[in-house]
DNA sequence: CCGGACGCCTGTCGGC
DNA sequence: TGCCGACAGGCGTCCG
């Protein structure tokens, strides 16, 4: 389900409900997610107090003084609060997919629900930018590293594709399978050119549209395929704003030709072929 | 090292 | 209506 920009509308609906609040305990129903969720997770986070909601790449990061509760929504996953007032603490019954609770003090529970279980939940008591999930992450799109050159020179020589290369969490971390279509779309690449192919006019051109699309994603609450909302129960706006993404036949915004579907790095790509060289 | 395929899961949708 | 395959917003691992 969720690339960057629905993470970063997740995290930042949380972190107002959750920032300096106690954990009571926490109930892990369905331990077995993308990894085993650990056993000792439960005894120790409970007692701790929830400093900061952070994210890194599209995982998010609930931190305490004890450690770090990272976690991932992989494909299907949502977070949402329960407030304390609806009759105790999580009195809501969870559903078949709601693996995960965690107890807050004012009675509140914070539920984690993920249909394909290809999320995940890891414990880490030192920096989680070592963690061995985290530690080979590229930069940030809106770091200063991330840029045309950087696409560039690392491209170089690489023949797997510029989708497939903008998609390695490695070069930049983010951008998942709308956000390359529509960064690519944007930079007038074809999302099947080699990456070793692009010169650094449009990556310095494909860095910006990278930025923009996820940028004006974030403004608009993430994309609402299926059933993405945000804590809040919300939808996110930005599916309207999409100019190829799952509009296979439709015309082109830019030229009124019909949009292609094809495969490829192993995922459904949308482009314009006359638009994108 | 690189590139591509695979697998982990459940739900939904289109075609027959 | 029912069945069956294809596909879905991710990503670590394995193999050639």
């Amino acid at each position: 389900m969720p690339e960057l920009p629905e993470v970063e509308t997740t995290r930042r609906g949380l972190a107002p409900l959750l920032e300096g609040r106690r954990v009571t305990g926490m109930t892990v129903r369905q331990a077995r997610l993308r990894w085993p969720v650990p056993a000792g997770l439960p005894d120790a986070i409970t007692g701790q107090t929830i400093r900061a909601v952070d994210r890194r790449a599209k995982y998010l990061l609930f931190r305490t003084p004890a450690g770090t509760l990272i976690l991932h929504l992989g494909m299907s996953g949502s977070l949402r609060v329960i407030p304390g007032q609806q009759a105790g603490a999580c009195a809501v019954p969870p559903g078949r997919h709601d693996h995960v609770d965690l107890r807050l003090a004012d009675g509140s529970c914070l539920r984690y629900t993920d249909p394909r279980r290809f999320g995940s939940l890891h414990w880490c008591t030192g920096e989680p930018e070592a963690h061995w999930l985290l530690h080979r992450l590229g930069p940030e799109p809106f770091d200063t590293a991330f840029d045309g050159d950087r696409l560039h020179r690392l491209s170089r020589g690489r023949r797997t594709s510029v989708k497939a290369f903008i998609m390695d969490s490695g070069i930049v971390v983010g951008v998942g399978n709308i956000y390359a279509s529509e960064s690519l779309f944007r930079a007038g690449i074809h999302p099947g050119r080699p990456a070793g192919r692009v010169g650094l006019g449009r990556y310095r051109r494909l860095a910006n549209a990278v930025r923009e699309v996820l940028a004006e994603a974030i403004a608009a609450g993430g994309t609402t395929l299926r059933d993405f909302t945000a804590s809040d129960g919300r939808p996110g706006y930005f599916a309207q704003t999409l100019n190829v993404y799952g509009r296979a036949g439709e015309p082109c915004p830019g030229c009124g030709r019909s949009i292609r579907q094809r495969r490829i790095a192993q995922r459904s790509t949308w482009y314009c072929p006359f638009c994108q060289r």
